[in-house]
DNA sequence: CCCTTTTTGTGACGGCCGTCACACGGCAAA
DNA sequence: TTTGCCGTGTGACGGCCGTCACAAAAAGGG
């Protein structure tokens, strides 16, 4: 078992350490520093799941560093009860087969947006991704809480300027609106469709 | 059993096929097409490597397209058998465990390089991966042979004019030397010093 | 050998966006 | 209230590199 306070560390990229972790209550951030600094955010794990299966499996160091966003409570599993549950449980793990199918399209999804797709065009594809249906509206989707631009802009590996101009584009449109600490997407459908229009190159030029 | 030739594309992202395919002879990449018809490349495989294993345990549709690269012998094998074959060998199961935590691994890499380095870097970066030590000289590495332009630049997402204006700015240095189908890495423990300077921002501004 | 296709090298141009800089608003602590 | 701090919005500038264009060199194929 571990607790953990908000921004605190929970594992280091290059460690030895091959426990697996479940996230009982709380939240996490799958992250990455450049050398200059830049962090890089692979995913954002919430209660029920899980990280640390890696290095578990392979016995290399751990390839991303772990950090804390919420007051979290965590269950620890030595890496050697992790492989007994392998050979015991083929249910778990199929389970694990299936997350680990999950990371890799993720990531392949990611690989082609970052290679094919512009900064703002990024920035659009992750406010649609980050949208939930509206508890109360039909057909109005909303972010909530929004958080920090400085973060969606290393979930689309940008900068927190860039994120900032294109949401500043999109105000005027219409398209989405900001209320206090959330943003709701007024038409998702016209929204996709002008990300479409981005993606076969109805910018106009450059880049894809 | 299935026989491909040159170029023959194998897999189609988006399919609804579920089989595991192993590679008896020859080779394939994985690649994916943007809209705009920009080549993404996600790995290389050669004899006794497989591929086709995410829908096979998810489900889902191809997540990427697959074509050879040479005169290739395939061993097809039906999804139904493979998931059988999970259940009653628990040693192949922690292969194929160990498989997918290599591509998820990979695909961080990928994507680290792609957030925090600047296309000629990442270029630096393939040539040193994709290099071998000679069989002769010790101390030399050397790629042989050396695919086109085009392939290195789709694996690091940039373009085969951009590759080659890397290589041509390092040709005069003498780190690396051209030779018929041949480039050889003359001095490995130097290139990859330039390469870590880049890194740490010596290139002197942007990006990064 | 000639002829065709593929691969490679380079120049010119232009735009996206990373970087730096600064101002403003909200919120908490003093 | 004032003082910070954090998050946000915007302007200016500059360089990397994607795009287009064209030429030369290799590589096959007959």
């Amino acid at each position: 078992w571990r607790h953990c306070r908000p921004g605190e560390t929970v594992l280091e990229r290059g460690s030895e350490s091959q426990e697996v972790l479940f996230i009982i209550r709380g939240a996490v951030n799958i992250v990455n520093f450049s050398l200059s600094g830049r962090e890089v955010a692979y995913a954002t794990l919430g209660a029920g799941e899980s990280f640390g299966e890696l290095a578990a499996i392979d016995g290399q160091p751990r390839s991303a560093s772990v950090v804390a966003t919420e007051t979290t409570l965590l269950a620890v599993l030595p890496s050697a009860e992790f492989l007994n549950l392998l050979q015991e449980r083929a249910e778990v793990t199929f389970r694990v087969l299936q997350n680990l199918t999950t990371m890799v399209r993720s990531g392949d999804i990611r690989i082609m947006e970052l290679s094919t797709l512009a900064a703002t065009q990024r920035v659009y594809a992750e406010i649609l991704r980050m949208a939930r249906p509206d508890t109360a509206v039909p057909d109005l989707w909303v972010i909530h809480p929004l958080p920090p631009l400085r973060e969606i802009a290393s979930r689309v590996s940008t900068t927190r300027e860039t994120v900032a101009r294109a949401l500043g584009q999109l105000y005027p449109t219409g398209l989405v609106r900001r209320k206090g600490k959330s943003l709701y997407i007024m038409d998702r459908p016209k929204f996709e469709e002008k990300l479409a229009s981005l993606r076969a190159d109805g910018g106009g030029h450059h880049h894809v």
